[in-house]
Formats: structure tokens, C-alpha cells, sequence
DNA sequence: GACTGGTACTTGCATGAGCAACTATATCAG
DNA sequence: CTGATATAGTTGCTCATGCAAGTACCAGTC
């Protein structure tokens, strides 16, 4: 049983949280970095435009998407699909079945830049992170984050 | 051994990674939130204020802050420090060995601030984070940020 | 078919952040 | 001591973001 004096952590306990704090802010950063020299992408930019070209017809509805990001808001995500229409990845398609509707849809441009820009990320991933990691370590960091969340 | 296709993560590769950031996005969100509700603090200001706290004599200079800091430039904290001063909780000091200098000293609301302020945040972290994983788990993800961290 | 309340998305505004340029001081070579 | 270079910190500019308010549309009620 651990002792828990109420404000203060274990050393265990804080060397699992600001451990996490720290290799977050350093593989995102480096990640990011790599995206944006290699594609001129940022991190979030990337994500949505992962998430459509994983959803079929590479399109998907403007708040189905802000549901899916992990770390933007929905006035975000408009601006965010402004500039990429504006790059040419990305085109706005009016819903026909709800008129308030839009769907976000990746053009051929965008397409081929994400396809690329993923390589890109999963080799920086696995160079940065998973591949410092044994199998078992791997599998309890997925169980660690399936408990944390309930 | 795991089979590495290049630019693709194998399924426990991808549960380690993006468990990971989807951890990190909530668990800051709501440790962010109780922050600013109880004192009305965002995370990185009780970052700064916290390394003070730990200095010797409650003051540190902005270049040993901004380098212990994980993610806030050195101009980002320059304007920081400029609000913490606005609010009263630190003060500068120049520097009397080094003319360039100066230092973040903690005022006394600031000690008084920040010392509830770590209260909450410990809990927090304890509450949102730590006291879901048993005292193993803790371990090995302590044990796989030194690893990633080389 | 007009009200009512709700949803989808956008926009006005304010803010926090980084980069690069700047000022002032330190340090070092000769 | 002088000039060259480096370091500490700040500031101008620009940009991405969130919140709250706004517009347009939908769905249900009478």
C-alpha cells in the first residue's frame, strides 16, 4: 500500500506523470518539425487531413471531424479547413441531405501530400518512440492508457 | 521480432502512441481547467511558479527558468514572467554578478498561491492520472520514459 | 404554416505563442 | 584598451486558437 499524504506524490508517481509530460512535448516537437520540413505541415493540419483520407470517399462531415480531433476546437477546425482550402489539399462540398451541412473533401493534391506526409510521421514515430520500446513495454503502456480512461 | 512495414505501426505500436497523446490531451485539459477554477491559473503559469517555489530563496533567472521549462520559448516567457509581475506573484530582480541578468523571484501572494495551487494539481494528478494504475504499471511507464529519453 | 428550440458552421474579438531582430552587457584575443 | 563575438533578455510582428455571438437551416408542435 502506498502512503499518500494528500498534495504529494510518490516519486514513482510523479517520475510515470512529468515522465509523460516530457516525452510528449519532446517526440510532438521533433514530430512536428519533421512534418513541416518534409511537407509543410503542421501536426494538426496532418491529423485532419489523416482522418479523411481513412473516411470513406476521403470526406467527412465538418463536425464529424472536429469530434475525432483530439486537440481542436470547432472554430479551429473552420480555420484550419480555410487554409488548406486555400493550399488546394482540402475542398468544402455543400451536404445535400442537411443543408447546414459541409463536408470537408481531400482533393488529388491532398491526397498525395498526406499519403506521403503519413510515411513521413509513422517512420518518426517508430524512430522517436516505439521503436525504443520493447513489445511488452508496448503493450503495457496500451493497457496503461486503456485503464486511464476508464 | 515484429515484422516493421516501412510507414506502417503495428497495431500495439499505434495503441502506445496514440493512447498516449489522447492521455496527455485529457487528462492537461482537465488538470488546465481545475487550475483556473480554484485559482485561477493556467498549467504553464503554475509551472513557472512551481520551479520557483523549489528555488533556492524563491527566485531563479530567466534563463535557468526558461530552461527548465518544457514548452515555453525564451520570449514566451519574458511575457509570462511580464503577467505573474502584472498580477503581483513575482517580481524581477537584476542580477548582481551578471549586469545582463535578472531574476524571478516568487512574492509572498505568489508563495501563498502557489502552494494551494500545488494541492490542487497534485490531486488532480493523482486523481485523473496515478491512482488508476497500480504501483507496477506506474513503474514500467517510468521505466519506458527513460528508455525513450535514451 | 408559423413558433420554438436545437444543430452546423462561421466570424469578431481577444489572447498567448514563436521567430527574428534588437539592446545591453560580458568575455576573450591581441 | 579595443574590437569581435557571444549571451541575457525584450520587443515587433504575425499567426493559430478559443469563446461567445451570429447566421442559416432543421425538426417538432400547435
Amino acid at each position: 500500500m502506498v502512503r499518500t499524504v494528500p498534495g504529494v506524490l510518490t516519486p514513482r508517481e510523479l517520475d510515470a506523470w512529468r515522465g509523460m509530460l516530457a516525452t510528449h512535448a519532446r517526440v510532438v516537437a521533433i514530430l512536428d518539425a519533421e512534418l513541416q520540413e518534409a511537407h509543410d505541415l503542421s501536426l494538426v493540419e496532418y491529423e485532419v487531413l489523416m482522418y479523411l483520407l481513412d473516411a470513406p470517399a476521403n470526406r467527412l462531415r465538418m463536425s464529424d471531424l472536429a469530434d475525432e480531433l483530439l486537440v481542436l476546437s470547432r472554430s479551429g477546425l473552420t480555420r484550419l479547413v480555410d487554409r488548406l482550402e486555400r493550399s488546394g489539399l482540402v475542398s468544402r462540398e455543400p451536404s445535400a441531405e442537411d443543408g447546414r451541412g459541409f463536408y470537408a473533401e481531400l482533393t488529388s493534391a491532398g491526397r498525395n501530400l498526406v499519403s506521403a506526409a503519413r510515411r513521413t510521421h509513422l517512420a518518426g514515430v517508430r524512430q522517436h518512440f516505439t521503436s525504443k520500446l520493447a513489445t511488452g513495454q508496448l503493450a503495457s503502456l496500451a493497457a496503461a492508457w486503456r485503464v486511464v480512461a476508464e
